[in-house]
DNA sequence: TTGTAGGCGTTATCAA
DNA sequence: TTGATAACGCCTACAA
């Protein structure tokens, strides 16, 4: 692999004009910058990115922390995320936490160790004065998540109001026994929806039924299994809270296989829009976030704050949600008869 | 940020006896390296990895090309390659080629600029002899593809059996009148399939239909649209092989619509056992891959070539598939009379 | 066992 | 307009 002296060396002329041409400098006469353009042309000579970050102490690299990029909504925002930042010339890493805290922590020191210049958060595992250790490393940025005393950008969806619109909708069609499901028990986003959804409650004057809410509802197994647990209760449950199209999907199957008719014995509404909410008979009412628009939005923020170098302070990038009525929690009956 | 000189100053010793002490070297006296070890901790210092990766040539960054994120297939993929390669402390970088030639060139220029030390490509768009001129920039693998000219390791189930079986089964079942639907029609992985569908047709008698075939069937809403044309054809088509699970959901979504049943009136039959393909009524059935044996295999045999320094040469790593029947293309009442 | 010094490939400063 | 030179932070012969 050649290098800059090779081809200051082929061109007969220094180091520093061959760097003039290659970042499009000015002071450099046409005819030399022709002969340097020759020489690299004919040499093969591309620069080294190492060297490069070395000297400006740029990596033009982002981390993304997620969970699990086979979670569909992650999936999604990554993928938005890898198309803007490759749009400004940025790359990204993918960094599975897997829910760890250790792994989380491995992750952040990456902006420590200068191998990328920001990081996106998509879920937050440890203590923020955890997070906050990082920040004099370089910029972070939380997505999906809201945490009240962190001073950083926050992009995200108000998952209370979200989470009382879809148990209002289940209130309004008839559910009075309504379970709630949540993914990791600590995490914020959890406790927003699970306010939301107390609020919506209470203001029904329904009881909230702890024996019939169940954390760790990630996924479609998770979603069966937690439907085998409800049937085994005393209460009968006419309404389920998933907090995911996946636990959605996965109670749904088993309710079909147990002969339980949804949603006239039993409501249940997801999160997130995926396309599986529409596949499925019957098709699952769930709750939109604009998943494009915030992974965008995350890098905007992110490389703005790299670029100008400013220091991050508390900024609240708030995206509306929207309530998708399907079959799961809706009969068709009612429709005809309201 | 601290530097290896700092540490050195306020330790009082050579910048040598600290990289030593980094490094877990030998030769250092117990009495020195604690020296060194409190004062990295006093001063929080950390290496700097721009100059490590300078310094060493080496920038344990792996690249992985694929098309798009959000095809469950290939979250799968690079979730179980994340993971080896994170533990073997090299990170992974997401390469979104959407199909673009020149996105693939793109991303393959991290290798030329050493930004990696080496590739996946999980898709190849570009001739192979594109692709081979990188390759003495550094090893490249090639997963879920198999091109015969090309002199690196491939990872891949053979596709051209998988269809085979597939088509077989549709066969089996009474179809006789069968659609051939492909991704990427200029892809190696479609053409295997073709081959491995026409085999089945052929040994069974059976006429290829070329007006019930198409390519770019890549996702729900593709699958979608090309039920709506396969109703407009003058033939009846009661079988669809289709290449993709979302594809075969989309399908059996728009059958419902159009009071088409499956699989009575159109076997339909989906590929890589996706958690779709259990969840749809009907279930689909579908052809398993792998995908995380193959993942992790890929970033073993890369990471290998990089830290051995071994040319790559023709590799042929071939994993076995497996056809999971279900209801999309079986009538459980046929087991009974069977 | 410890330290000195040179270089990895680039870019920025300054002088010519 | 061009070029010599000194960093960027680290590692490693080689010398002591």
């Amino acid at each position: 692999m050649p290098t800059i002296k090779d081809v200051a060396k082929y061109a007969g002329l220094s180091r520093t004009t061959v760097s003039r041409v290659i970042n499009d400098q000015p002071y450099v006469s046409d005819e030399k910058r022709q002969c340097v353009l020759k020489a690299m042309e004919e040499l093969g000579y591309v620069p080294n990115s190492s060297a490069r970050r070395l000297r400006s102490q740029k990596t033009e690299t982002l981390a993304v922390l997620l969970p699990r990029i086979t979670n569909p909504f992650f999936s999604h925002l990554i993928e938005a995320m890898e198309i803007k930042a490759s749009q400004w010339g940025y790359q990204v890493i993918i960094c599975q936490t897997h829910e760890s805290e250790q792994k989380e922590q491995d992750y952040l020191e990456l902006l420590r160790t200068k191998q990328v210049d920001g990081v996106i958060m998509t879920a937050v595992h440890n203590d923020w004065e955890v997070i906050e250790s990082y920040r004099e490393c370089g910029p972070i940025v939380v997505c999906n998540e809201n945490i009240e005393e962190a001073q950083v950008p926050f992009i995200y969806v108000n998952q209370e109001e979200a989470a009382y619109d879809a148990t209002m909708h289940l209130i309004q069609q008839g559910c009075k026994n309504i379970s709630f499901l949540s993914g990791d028990d600590d995490s914020n986003v959890s406790a927003y929806r699970r306010s939301g959804f107390l609020k919506a409650l209470q203001e029904s004057s329904l009881p909230f039924l702890p024996n019939a809410s169940y954390a760790n509802a990630i996924d479609v197994n998770s979603g069966r299994e937690i439907f085998r647990e409800l049937r085994r209760l005393n209460h009968p449950i006419d309404g389920v809270f998933t907090g995911s199209d996946e636990v959605a999907a996965g109670m749904i199957y088993e309710a079909i296989k147990e002969g339980v008719r949804v949603p006239e014995d039993m409501s249940i509404i997801g999160f997130d829009n995926q396309s599986i909410s529409m596949l499925m008979s019957p098709s699952i009412t769930t709750v939109e976030q604009p998943v494009q628009d915030m992974g965008e939005k995350c890098v905007e923020v992110l490389i703005d704050q790299i670029e100008h170098k400013h220091r991050s302070v508390r900024e609240d990038h708030v995206f509306e949600h929207e309530l998708k009525v399907r079959n799961s929690t809706f009969q068709e009956i009612a429709l005809v008869n309201s």
